[in-house]
DNA sequence: CGGACGATTGAGGACATTCAATTCGAGTGG
DNA sequence: CCACTCGAATTGAATGTCCTCAATCGTCCG
């Protein structure tokens, strides 16, 4: 019944390097690109050759309709990759900018493919990852098709606070990167809904919040108001790199075992 | 300037196995399963085994919220493929239904995995339909967060009209196989909005429609309200399976072509 | 300090929902 | 063959949620 929680972090992040062990030849650090606050890490129609991995910083990405209709269609944050939307038809479908300064790792698309061919891991790392942004994108359907206002931005608060939790961060107290518009666009609302409805929970004593400054006071009320059960935390697949920017080589058990015995 | 560059590096890649042709030893004909109108192909939480790919019929698939909110994400027809949402997590997180008697080609996802391993083309088959799955899921997001109630019926009256003239069937004329409350559901509607939707449609002479049955009579003017441009048709990637239930392995010129010259 | 942009808040209105009453259609059984 | 039933679809009226418009305030940066 997990369906309803919308919000499936779309993080990775966070993995100890523990069991992590490169390969003996190295392959050429991935190169980084520095991205100022407001610059544009691609737009719709530039042609699709890499993928982005944030190293540091917030993004947002969104698409532009025909009729110039804008949608958020996300907020990638550390760890997480940003790109695949180029890949169906060659040229990118959505633009990501940073919300901050920030850092990405460049992944050109032909070294992806190679290491998928090479290792199975490398290939089950690359379908599992999109596969992943697949479920993600039912669940933010989910949200903008059946959920009410109060609804979607507890949820998109919740969201936050997991993945910045996730990254070692506080889970109550955070900065929100992104506008009340971007919000809105993002959870489908209007910038002012969201303001509203933000004022209204501080209200409740939920939270208290001060501009971009967020501080969540009551975490169990906000997960009532998401209407999602308690339990449930889906763990996002591991990133496609490490920390050094290299390939995730380490042939990762828990991974092996679910997906060759795994039915249950 | 296209993906071309990343795409396009298949010669020489990790694979000795020439350009195609692994074909020599052909592989059993895939197995086929019916499916009656009503019956489910997996619910939520089955173990992922297989994927499938339409052969007859017309399916819905949906998710379950905790609080027993439904939300149909799709209506999978012909040459079509389902089941991707199971890779992730390896429990499938919707359901899918079949809306009329209906023949499903099963995939073991093991073979689709030895498929991508062993020839680039079936790699690239593979990671497109996910790729193409993500852009699908983004389009639906900006009709459920940005767009009226219009409009939304209007886009997906001529999505059906597309899908069905690539089919071969007309595009004017077809019937629904879905009910008013899951079109509704898909668009994030209630089925009296949709109801009352088609009805003015009717009136204003954009089409008729009498229960199921529904015929375009002003595709520029459903155009229009749609707000998409007039030459915008996103292509669907071919299917991962030809008509035999075999693997696609490689034919077409088509494929490169689109990959190479593909912008302009 | 001033300007620009973001955020808050209020009032009124639009659009979609909810509730409710029929109608239509297909399938069932007398 | 015709009533009967059940689910789907249509249509109307009232309500509600969210949006639009607008004014104000705050904050960040020049």
């Amino acid at each position: 019944m997990i369906a309803a929680q919308a919000l499936r972090s779309n993080s990775s992040a966070g993995r100890p390097a523990a069991s992590v062990n490169v390969v003996s030849m190295k392959p050429p650090k991935r190169s980084r690109r520095r991205i100022h606050r407001g610059e544009s890490l691609y737009g719709v129609g530039d042609p699709f050759r890499v993928l982005y991995v944030v190293r540091v910083g917030v993004f947002k990405s969104f698409t532009v309709s025909d009729d110039g209709l804008m949608q958020v269609t996300g907020f990638p944050m550390v760890g997480e990759l940003i790109g695949l939307d180029g890949f169906d038809t060659g040229l990118h479908q959505s633009e990501v900018v940073a919300l901050e300064d920030a850092e990405v790792f460049v992944l050109p698309f032909a070294q992806c493919e190679q290491w998928s061919q090479e290792s199975i891991h490398g290939q089950r790392m690359m379908l599992r990852t999109m596969a992943h942004e697949i479920v993600r994108s039912q669940d933010l359907m989910i949200m903008l098709g059946t959920m009410r206002a109060e609804q979607r931005v507890a949820l998109f608060l919740l969201d936050l606070s997991q993945r910045y939790g996730r990254l070692g961060y506080s889970q109550t107290q955070f900065l929100l990167r992104m506008t009340r518009q971007e919000i809105g666009s993002y959870l489908g609302l209007k910038l002012e809904t969201v303001s509203r409805i933000l004022s209204h929970f501080q209200q409740e004593g939920y939270l208290q919040v001060q501009g971009r400054s967020i501080s969540l006071l009551d975490l169990p009320a906000l997960g009532q108001l998401s209407g999602l059960s308690p339990d449930r935390s889906r763990v996002a697949p591991e990133s496609i790199l490490d920390r050094e920017g290299e390939f995730v080589q380490d042939h990762n058990e828990a991974l092996r075992l679910r997906l060759t015995s795994g039915d249950d």
